[in-house]
RNA sequence: UGGCCUAUGGUGUAACUGGCAACACAUUGGUUUUUGGUACCAAAGAGUCUAGGUUCGAUCCCUAGUGGGCCAACCA
C-alpha cells in the first residue's frame, strides 16, 4: 500500500468506472494509430503517452496500428520512423498492425451496409456533393442517387472494385441523414476510387476505405476498449457510433466488445509549430536539415539534441491529461531534461569563447594530471585526470578588468578558483592595438583551501582538443506561430536558430561516440551529433543550465525576445483595481488593511457610480470584495454623491453580514 | 445563423463526485556548494468567467449569459 493516491485524469475515471461497472480488466485494450505521412513530434508522445501509459497501467496489450488508407501519401519510410521513436521512447507494443489489413473485412461488411440499404453509390462530382452538404448552420440536401436499389448499388460498388470506373466517378457513402447539424452524419462517405500503389497492399485495391470507416472498425476488429484521441475527433464520434453499432449487429458472436472513443486535449508546446504538414515545409525547403533536425520538436529532432527517453516521458506525465485547449510552456520540457541530465550526464571541461590565461609562476615545461570528479550526483561515476599547464583559456565572459562585488568571476586583482585546479590571482591584462585582450596574465596558488566566491572551468591549451559546437534559439520568435490569420508562420522564423562555435575540450573527450552526453561544465548539457567523426568532433548543445547570474544582468541589448508583440498595456480601469485589492482584504493583517483602503480611498477618486453600482450585487461570500465596495461608495458619497434605494440596501445588507469588519465599515455611513 | 466541447494563480494539472483551493513549472528571496548548476527552505501569486438558482454549505449540481476551441478535404 506505498503506492500514493495519485490524482486520476479523467480517461482514468472513465476505466474505472467501466471496470466498476463489470468490465473485465483482462478486456481492456488500447490502441495508438498514426498514419504513416510524417514523422512524429512531441506531440504525439502524448497521445502515446497516454495509450501506451494505460496498458503499462493496468497491465493491457496495446496495438500500434498504421491507419494507411491513404495510399497517395504514405510511405514505408515513415512507418520505419514511426517504430523507431516509439521503440525508443521505451514503449512496447503488443502487436504491429495495419487498417490495410482489414480492407477485405471492411469491403465485406460494406456490402452487408449496402444490402441493408445503409449505404448507396453517389455518381456526382465531388463539386455537386459539396455543394449538396450544406454548411455548418445550413442542412444539406439529398443526392439525387439516394435511392438508387439495392441491386444496382451492389452492381456498381463491385464494379468500382473491380476497376471498371475511373478515379472520381463514383464513390459509396452511408445513407444517415442530410440534415443533421452534425455535418459528418450527413451522407458521409465510405469509399473513394483511387489507383494508386498502396505501400503494403500494392496494386490490389482500386478502392480506398475513408478515415471514418475504417478507424472505428479497425478499433472493432482489434477489440479495442477505448479508442483514445484527440478533440478534433470528437464530433466523429457520432458517426463512430453509427457506424460501430451496424457492423456489431452483423458481426457480435465474433466481436463482442464496441469500442468506445473518447477524446482529450492535443499538446501544443509555446515557440513551436505541430503540423505534420507546416513540419514538412520546412524540410523541404531546406530551412532545416531534415526530420531529426536538432530545432525540430519531432521526436527524432529531439533524440539527436540529446533528449533522453525518460526526459520526454516525464514531460508527459507532467503536462497531465484535460479537455480543454492548453498551451505549455517549453520551461517545462527544458526542466525535465535537465532533471534527468543532472543525475546521469558527466561533467567535462569545455570552453567555447576562450581567452588565453598565462600562469606565470607556473614552471613552462611543467605539466601536472589533476584528478576530478566525473558526477557528484552519482558516486558511481567515478573520477578522471585532466591535465594542467601554463596556460589555458577561460570563457571570455569569466574576465573583466574591473567588475563590482557581485561579479565572483576573475577581474584584475582578483582570485578565482580553477575548477579541480588551483586558486589564481590576476594581475596584468596584454592587449591588442585594437584594445582587445588577448592575454590575462595570473600567478597560482597551491594552497586550494581559502574560500574564493567564484569557481571557472578551463582547459590547458596545450591539451585541448578542437570540437564543432552546435548551439540552438528556438525556431520561432513568436509565442504561437501558426496562430496568426494573416501571418505564415514561415515569417517567425528565428533568423538565429543555429549558432556554430569551435570548443576547446578536455583531451578526455577525445574519443566519444555519437549520442554521448555531457555536462560541459557551467555551461549546460552537449551530446555528440551524428555528424561526428573520429577526425571531427561535433557537439550539439541540448539545454543550457539555470543560469541565475544571467537574470540579473541587464537584458542584452539586441534583446530578440522584444519583438513579442506585447499589448501596449492598457491601464486598468480603476473599479478593477478596487476590486481586486478587496479579494483579499480581509485575509490582511490590520496595518496592511490600512495601507490597502487608504489605496482603495484614492482609486476611488477615479470611479463613478455606474462604475460601483453593479457590484452591491456580489455574493455575499465575498466580503472582502464587499468591503471595498463600500469603502469606494463612502468616497463618492463624502464628495456628494445622492443616495438612493440601491446604496441603502448595500449598506443595511453589509450591517447585517457576519463579517466584523464589513459591519464596521458599514456602521459609520 | 446550427451543433459539439471547454472555462480554476503567469502556465499546466488536481480537489476523495457538495465541506472555503493542492501539486508541478515559471517568478522572487534565502541557506548549502570547488558548477552563479544541484539540493534545501521560504515568499508572492486563484474566493475557481459573469449573473441567478438548489443547499446549512457549490470549483463541483441546474438555468441563462459571456469568452475560447472544433465542425462544410474523394485527408487522417
Amino acid at each position: 500500500m506505498s503506492e500514493e493516491t495519485k490524482s486520476l485524469n479523467f480517461i482514468e475515471h472513465i476505466i474505472e468506472e467501466d471496470l466498476a461497472n463489470g468490465l473485465p480488466k483482462d478486456k481492456l485494450r488500447f490502441r495508438f494509430p498514426p498514419e504513416p505521412n510524417g514523422y512524429l513530434h512531441i506531440g504525439h508522445t502524448k497521445a502515446i503517452g497516454i495509450s501506451f501509459g494505460l496498458g503499462e497501467k493496468y497491465n493491457a496489450p496495446v496495438n500500434l496500428r498504421f491507419d494507411d488508407t491513404n495510399p497517395s501519401k504514405e510511405e514505408q519510410e515513415y512507418v520505419d520512423a514511426i517504430k523507431k521513436d516509439i521503440a525508443w521512447l521505451g514503449y512496447q507494443w503488443e502487436n504491429e498492425l495495419y487498417s490495410s489489413d482489414y480492407f477485405q473485412k471492411l469491403y465485406d461488411w460494406a456490402i452487408q451496409m449496402i444490402k441493408d440499404g445503409k449505404a448507396y453509390v453517389d455518381s456526382q462530382t465531388s463539386e455537386e456533393i459539396a455543394a449538396q452538404k450544406g454548411t455548418p448552420t445550413q442542412v444539406g440536401t439529398n443526392s439525387p442517387y439516394r435511392d438508387r436499389s439495392v441491386e444496382e448499388n451492389l452492381d456498381l460498388f463491385q464494379r468500382m472494385k473491380a476497376g471498371e470506373f475511373p478515379a472520381g466517378t463514383h464513390i459509396l457513402r452511408a445513407k444517415i441523414d442530410m440534415e443533421d447539424p452534425n455535418m459528418l452524419m450527413r451522407d458521409p462517405m465510405m469509399y473513394r476510387i483511387m489507383y494508386a500503389h498502396h505501400h503494403r497492399t500494392g496494386d490490389e485495391w482500386c478502392i480506398y476505405p475513408m478515415y471514418d470507416w475504417t478507424h472505428g472498425e479497425s478499433d472493432y476488429i482489434e477489440q479495442i476498449s477505448h479508442s483514445l484521441c484527440s478533440l478534433e475527433f470528437k464530433p466523429h464520434r457520432k458517426l463512430y457510433d453509427w457506424f460501430k453499432d451496424h457492423v456489431h449487429d452483423y458481426s457480435k458472436d465474433d466481436l463482442p466488445l464496441p469500442p468506445k472513443q473518447r477524446e482529450f486535449a492535443r499538446l501544443n508546446l509555446s515557440y513551436t509549430i505541430m503540423s505534420k504538414r507546416k513540419l514538412l515545409t520546412l524540410v523541404e525547403k531546406g530551412l532545416v536539415s531534415g526530420w531529426d533536425d536538432p530545432r525540430m520538436p519531432t521526436i527524432s529532432g529531439l533524440r539527436r539534441r540529446g533528449y533522453t527517453p525518460n526526459s520526454i516521458r516525464q514531460f508527459i506525465k507532467k503536462v497531465g491529461v484535460a479537455k480543454r485547449e492548453n498551451v505549455i510552456d517549453v520551461s517545462l520540457l527544458e526542466f525535465c531534461i535537465r532533471e534527468d541530465l543532472n543525475k546521469t550526464a558527466n561533467r567535462v571541461m569545455a570552453v567555447l569563447d576562450p581567452i588565453k590565461v598565462v600562469i606565470t609562476n607556473y614552471p613552462e615545461a611543467k605539466e601536472e594530471w589533476l584528478e576530478a570528479e566525473n558526477n557528484q550526483e552519482d558516486e558511481a561515476a567515478g573520477f578522471r585526470k585532466v591535465p594542467f599547464s601554463r596556460e589555458i583559456y577561460i570563457e571570455k565572459d569569466d574576465f573583466k578588468e574591473e567588475a563590482g562585488n557581485k561579479f565572483f568571476r576573475l577581474k584584475l586583482g582578483g582570485e578565482v578558483r580553477l575548477k579541480n585546479a588551483y586558486i589564481i590571482k590576476a594581475n596584468s591584462v596584454v592587449k591588442a592595438a585594437n584594445g582587445e585582450i588577448t592575454e590575462i596574465h595570473c600567478t597560482y596558488d597551491e594552497d586550494t583551501s581559502k574560500k574564493v566566491k567564484g569557481t571557472l572551468h578551463w582547459v590547458s591549451i596545450k591539451h585541448a582538443i578542437k570540437a564543432e559546437i552546435r548551439e540552438y534559439d528556438r525556431l520561432f520568435m513568436h509565442e504561437a506561430p501558426d496562430s496568426h490569420k494573416d501571418k505564415n508562420f514561415m515569417e517567425f522564423l528565428n533568423p538565429n536558430s543555429l549558432t556554430i562555435k569551435t570548443g576547446y575540450l578536455e583531451p578526455s573527450l577525445a574519443d566519444v561516440e555519437v549520442g554521448e552526453r555531457f555536462q560541459f561544465q557551467r555551461l549546460g548539457y552537449f551530446n555528440v551529433d551524428n555528424d561526428s567523426t573520429a577526425d571531427k568532433l561535433v557537439f550539439n548543445k541540448t539545454v543550457g543550465l539555470r543560469d541565475s547570474w544571467a537574470k540579473q544582468k541587464p537584458k542584452p541589448q539586441n534583446n530578440t525576445n522584444s519583438n513579442t508583440p506585447k499589448q501596449p498595456q492598457q491601464k486598468r480601469p480603476a473599479i478593477s483595481v478596487i476590486q481586486q485589492l478587496g479579494k483579499k482584504y480581509t485575509n490582511y493583517s490590520e496595518e496592511k488593511q490600512l495601507k490597502t483602503k487608504a489605496e482603495i480611498q484614492t482609486l476611488a477618486k477615479e470611479v463613478t457610480y455606474d462604475d460601483l453600482e453593479p457590484l452591491f450585487g456580489t455574493a455575499v461570500k465575498k466580503a472582502g470584495t464587499r468591503i471595498a465596495v463600500l469603502i469606494a461608495l463612502k468616497v463618492l458619497l463624502a464628495n456628494g454623491l445622492e443616495r438612493n434605494e440601491a446604496i441603502d440596501e448595500f449598506i443595511e445588507k453589509a450591517k447585517d453580514d457576519k463579517n466584523d469588519i464589513l459591519v464596521a465599515e458599514a456602521s459609520d455611513v
